[in-house]
DNA sequence: AGCACGCCGACT
DNA sequence: GTCGGCGTGCTC
């Protein structure tokens, strides 16, 4: 047996600061060569006989303490890659959070194993836990709580190694209780024992006349066949998950004669596609062709595409990437959640057909660990997904794009609170991947870094086909009120919605808030209805009479009366979609709209029959929110009509300019985006507000310049760095106290060109029940003050600090 | 975080 | 006298 490397470094899979640090064990004879970085073991710890722990390292160097035995493997194989523990150790660090932390957020639950048995928490499991009568016996709510103890899921081997033999009985009866969920994953590659798979009923290359002989109605017949065509022998249900359609659609492929089913066999790859790789506008091809020579010639180099909405920026991705792939490199493109539409995973599965994983939210845990286990094995060379797709586990990695990078989506908001843009930055250096950032509205970070020289500047000034920007009016609603139009149609708006319509073209109005009325109000008293958990007013639906909170899940029947003083004189104040469409509805009878909002959109497919209802012309006008400003390509649609600016302009946070004029813009380029023009029109309370010119105007550089002088007036970054300290606690004082005590530790320590701001009550002062204060810590390099940061946290968690808890925001995006 | 040790109050 | 409160300290 080998002399040395007989001792591992690991880390407690404990998110605390006294285990945030590596402990030795001995390596058992037994284990000796088995065990490396990136793998889970159980081992003891102090007076706990046995706790799982992450390796990190593995040495001949033993400590100057007595070490201890590991007691056994976990995984077979390292479920992170040496490369990802980097990663993982550069996240917690610029983060500010145990490494154990980093590691959860690199592989998430679901991908914690290689195949076999995952065991979660059911929804009545959870619910069980929280009422806590103590029926269930012990063994049985230890293993309950086990389970919510780490998010409500775990892999059996951790299962095993946590409560021995004794384990699968107590699962078994938990089960038939139906308090937990036993899912059984298969291990990759052992796909096709007697199953059924799903292959073309034709060879590949008639996929385009197949396609054109289906009803133009069954775009979901196509996608299916399309996708059976780029992934043959996958299962009705894999097919299904994979192509985005329900089973009932395959099986009609299968009536038709289109698909058929044989037994899977372990063919090779698919053959040949044949892929219609659209031509490049000059513009886009030179921008192609720098990003094409960085990956090339390895060049690493960090690329800002700024190009106007419509003017292709997708394609441009399509071509890096399968530029990429020629030279056996992988790639990962980032888009926002939001988009992350059927539309856009066709258009990558057309283009890499097996190559490409799509991540997005709707994936069950079994479909999101196949797809995590196929990257894992090479399988795949394309991952499309949000924000955590970031951390896709590719070998040789070549290319990262963030699509749409000023998205603050690609924030999370729970620690540890990264920003994909940045972790790719990082991941980008260390692997040597070429990054791509692109955007119609780049960030104001983003631009003064490429300004700097950090990102080269590629611009695409113009839409492709030489399709003009559509114009911009600026309707003032306060002239509106005082010349009597009362409506919330400006007369402007009314007129252009009549002609669009005459013409038979397609509109959307825009407001970014759901719901029917912004707040409840009695006429008599004045008394307005507020959310008992948090500090926001409650918003009426009118399609079920309740009032609700949009920061936490209360609602309530709307009261008839007021609660206060009992009059009948309750009112709707301020619109929302829901009073946008019934107004709407009234002033234009018969014209076909539907809305789309987190409210219509919530069941399944709901989002996909919205977008193809609008393709297919069955509705005339979409009205909605944020979730039709973005990305989202109707080519019969001519007019947006903005129906107010201001929900964006009035929140108080220094990025609330920048929000608007990207919001302004990106949905005012949902405009004229095929061969007819198109016009916007912006409704607004502040018509001289700079973003909402700049916008009128399709300036960017314009807005860039009066933005950045705006946060070099203010010391706001781009020319510091800001990090936040928000504090939350049920009882107000307990919170001030806690903040005050904070900015009693922070005051001494700050250097003279760093900045104390707070603390003050959060503008969220109150969010499910919870009080919250914070403070923000200002300078010009983030190193200073993240030591600040850690600093306080470690006081922080020695000082009995009641209920009140302390989060730290690196970079934070958001001050609410 | 767990888990044990330890030192003070109100029970059989 | 002891059962049990949770403050404090440590974990290779
Ligand atoms: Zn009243
Ligand atoms: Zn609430």
């Amino acid at each position: 047996m080998g002399k040395n490397p007989v001792y591992a470094e690991v880390y407690i899979d404990r998110p605390v600061k006294e285990l945030d640090r590596p402990l030795t064990y001995r390596i058992p004879d037994q284990l000796q060569g088995q065990v490396r970085p990136g793998m889970r073991v159980q081992v003891p710890l102090g007076r706990q006989g046995r706790v799982q722990a992450f390796v990190t390292a593995i040495t001949d160097q033993r400590p100057p303490v007595q070490v201890r035995d590991i007691i056994g493997l976990i995984d077979r194989e390292p479920i992170i890659d040496e490369e990802l523990l980097g990663l993982a150790r550069w996240l917690a660090d610029y983060y500010v959070c145990p490494l154990v932390t980093a590691i959860h957020t690199l592989v998430p639950p679901g991908k914690k194993n290689s195949g076999g048995t995952l065991v979660a928490l059911t929804p009545r499991g959870w619910a069980y836990l929280n009422q806590q009568d103590d029926e269930e016996e012990e063994a049985g709510l230890e293993m309950l709580e086990w389970l919510a103890a780490r998010g409500g899921e775990a892999d059996a081997p951790s299962l095993r190694a946590m409560f021995r033999s004794q384990g699968q009985q107590v699962l078994k009866k938990l089960q038939a209780a139906g308090l937990v969920q036993v899912e059984q994953f298969k291990m990759v590659g052992e796909k096709g024992t007697g199953k059924l798979g799903i292959y073309p009923a034709f060879p590949p290359e008639e996929l385009a006349v197949h396609l054109l002989s289906l009803s133009p109605r069954a775009s979901k017949s196509r996608q299916a066949l399309t996708v059976a065509c780029a992934v043959p022998g996958l299962t009705v249900k894999e097919l299904a998950a994979r192509a985005e359609v329900t089973e009932s659609v395959i099986r009609g492929l299968l009536d038709k004669g289109l698909l058929c089913q044989k037994a899977i066999s372990l063919q090779a790859e698919q053959p040949e596609r044949k892929v219609v790789w659209p031509r490049l506008t000059p513009a886009q091809q030179a921008a192609f062709q720098t990003i094409e020579e960085s990956i090339v010639k390895g060049r690493r180099k960090k690329f800002l595409l700024f190009g106007v909405t419509g003017s292709g920026k997708t394609e441009i991705y399509l071509r890096a990437i399968a530029s990429c792939l020629e030279r056996g490199q992988t790639a990962i493109c980032l888009v926002p959640e939001i988009s992350l539409t059927p539309q856009i995973s066709a258009r990558f599965k057309e283009r890499f057909g097996a190559d490409v994983a799509v991540f997005h939210s709707r994936l069950s845990l079994r479909e999101r660990h196949l797809e995590w286990q196929r990257i894992k094995e090479g399988k795949i060379k394309v991952v499309v997904g949000a924000r955590s797709a970031i951390f896709a586990p590719l070998q040789k990695l070549g290319l990262i794009i963030i699509d749409e990078e000023h998205e603050t989506s690609y924030k999370q908001d729970v620690t540890p609170r990264y920003h994909a843009r940045e972790v790719a930055q990082e991941r980008a250096r260390r692997t040597g991947a070429t990054l791509v950032l692109g955007s119609a509205t780049p960030a104001v970070e983003t631009f003064y870094r490429a300004q700097q020289g950090e990102f080269t500047l590629l611009t695409l000034a113009e839409r492709i086909d030489d399709r003009p920007l559509p114009p911009v009016t600026v309707v003032d609603m306060r002239q509106e009120l005082a010349e009597g139009n009362r409506s919330i149609f400006s007369r402007e708006l009314q007129e252009a919605l009549r002609h669009t319509l005459q013409r038979g073209e397609q509109a959307i109005l825009f407001l970014n808030r759901r719901g029917y009325s912004t707040f409840v109000s009695c006429r008599s008293c004045g008394y307005v209805l507020r959310c008992p958990a948090c500090d926001v007013t409650l918003t009426y639906h009118s399609s079920d009479q309740t009032v609700r909170c949009h920061y936490c899940e209360h609602r309530e029947p709307s009261p008839a009366l007021c609660p206060r003083c009992n009059s009948r004189y309750i009112r709707y104040f301020g619109a929302g979609t829901q009073r946008v469409a019934e107004e709407f509805a009234r002033e234009f009878p018969g014209v076909s709209w539907q809305r789309m909002d987190v409210d219509t959109t919530s069941r399944r497919g709901a989002h996909e029959t919205i977008i193809q209802n609008m393709l297919e012309e069955k509705i005339q006008v979409l009205i909605g929110t944020q979730m039709i400003a973005k990305g989202l390509d109707f080519p019969k649609v001519t007019l947006v009509g903005v129906i107010s600016a201001d929900t964006s302009l009035n929140v108080p946070d220094f990025r609330s300019g920048e929000r608007t004029f990207q919001l302004l813009t990106q949905v005012g380029g949902r405009a004229g985006r095929d061969v007819l023009p198109g016009r916007v029109i912006i409704q607004t309370y502040s018509p001289e507000h700079y973003s909402i010119l700049r916008a009128v105007e399709h300036d960017y550089p314009g807005f860039y310049r009066e933005e950045l002088e705006l946060r070099e007036m203010l010391g706001n970054p781009p020319f510091s760095y800001l990090v936040r300290l928000l504090l939350s606690g049920p009882r107000e004082e307990e919170v001030i106290r806690g903040s005050q005590l904070i900015c009693d530790w922070l005051q001494p320590g700050l250097q003279a060109d760093q900045s104390l701001l707070g603390p003050a009550p959060a503008p969220l002062s109150r969010l499910r029940g919870q009080y919250r204060w914070h403070l923000a810590i200002k300078g010009p390099e983030l190193e200073g003050l993240r030591s600040l940061g850690r600093e306080v946290l470690q006081k922080w968690s020695k000082q009995r600090s009641g209920e009140v808890r302390l989060v730290l925001d690196i970079e934070p995006v958001s001050l609410l």
